[in-house]
DNA sequence: ACAGGACGGTATCAAAAGATACAAAAAACA
DNA sequence: TGTTTTTTGTATCTTTTGATACCGTCCTGT
């Protein structure tokens, strides 16, 4: 591995230095382009990523549909394969990158061992755990009280502020995809908001008026 | 506080002598009972609560509606509040006690402090935060893809595992209530089953056939 | 320029879920 | 015992969501 420092500039929570050797020791760097599958459904957690730039999407699939997890991002890990990893169960979701993406990525079975010994390792996971539990929460919640146009809203909405835009590039399929519904649904839901002024539609996009 | 040993009989988790030193000096053992709230939607979370026995209901509200999230049992703790109390935020579920209960409780602050002293205190919030991590996943899984009469199957037959009995004993009411609908739709759904002889109904039981 | 694919609009139909209302039976309680 | 509450059954109606199908437009690669 040749660039140590850069790579820690990534990853401001690790404190020991022992860890940043035993990271640099088992760890091993690689670059994965759009489309990639990270991880399957079903499969076995042997090695865990950490994301040091890009991103991968972390979602579940039931025949033709999918519904977003989360999107780990740089610096962060996945938790769904943590989990998988530490019961040594079968991944749950799939993981797939959205765009060229870096990737630490570590042999599985250092986790309960440098748990153990970094106290910054621990402190990591938790930090990890509780950021995706947190959204997992609220989404469910927003997935069980409410229809698909207010989730819908409040997903342009939260994109919006994320991207400082009030046009966000995504088409009706994706936009399905990441609320767990269908196409139609989504393109039905749009043209309403529009009737009521609420957005307007483009190829590819979504202004938020 | 009088009773040290069975205390910890509960957390075999618990392994530094300092760490039960510290929860004893600043537990405190309450008893609750049914019905009593141990915390609500919208409260900071100072305190953090350990069960020792019986348990709590976590479970989230909109208007008339509920969905329960878990059920924290002996030995465990409550990740919401985990969640809650390390982002200093407020509470976004409810818990409230399902049987006589007795909690040991303790001030949050304490949380990081002996996440970096105690590598078993460590542990033991990691696991907890993937038990339930787990458990959200799957049953969002299940909310988002699957339709009620399904999840209605699913919750009566891993009750019934759980429990060890073809008899489970719940209203319609309390499976709405569970599963995040109402009354009616469990109803209608529980007759159908009934009549497609999969169950039999009794008054404030259900057995599966 | 052309073909094929992605994207979006829309119509029709069916199923699922929810809202509301009323009634009967059983249980709890006083 | 009489009253109240809980539990369940059910009918009706509406809304939401989903499934399917078809078409036109735009984009992309060759």
């Amino acid at each position: 591995m040749e660039t140590p420092q850069p790579l820690f500039s990534k990853l401001p929570l690790f404190k020991e230095p022992e860890l940043k050797e035993a990271l640099l020791k088992h760890g091993q760097l690689l670059a994965f382009n759009k489309g990639d599958v990270i991880v399957k459904t079903g499969q076995y957690v042997r090695f865990l990523p950490i994301v040091l730039k890009g991103s991968i999407r972390v979602f579940q699939q039931k025949e033709d549909r999918e519904v977003s997890l989360y999107y780990v991002r740089s610096g962060e890990t996945c938790t769904m394969s943590l989990a998988a990893a530490y019961f040594n169960n079968k991944s749950v979701s799939h993981g797939v990158v959205m765009e060229p993406t870096e990737v630490l990525i570590f042999p599985a079975n250092f986790l309960t061992e440098w748990q153990l010994q970094f106290p910054s390792w621990n402190q990591y996971i938790i930090t990890m755990f509780r950021k995706r539990y947190d959204e997992l929460i609220n989404t469910f919640e927003g997935v069980v009280f409410d229809h698909i146009n207010v989730r819908v809203m409040e997903y342009l909405k939260r994109k919006s502020l994320i991207e400082e835009s009030r046009i966000i590039d995504i088409s009706h399929q994706t936009l399905a995809k990441e609320l767990g519904t269908t196409r139609v649904v989504i393109s039905r839901i749009l043209k309403q908001f529009e009737r009521e002024k609420k957005v307007k539609l483009l190829r590819g996009q979504i202004e938020i008026k």
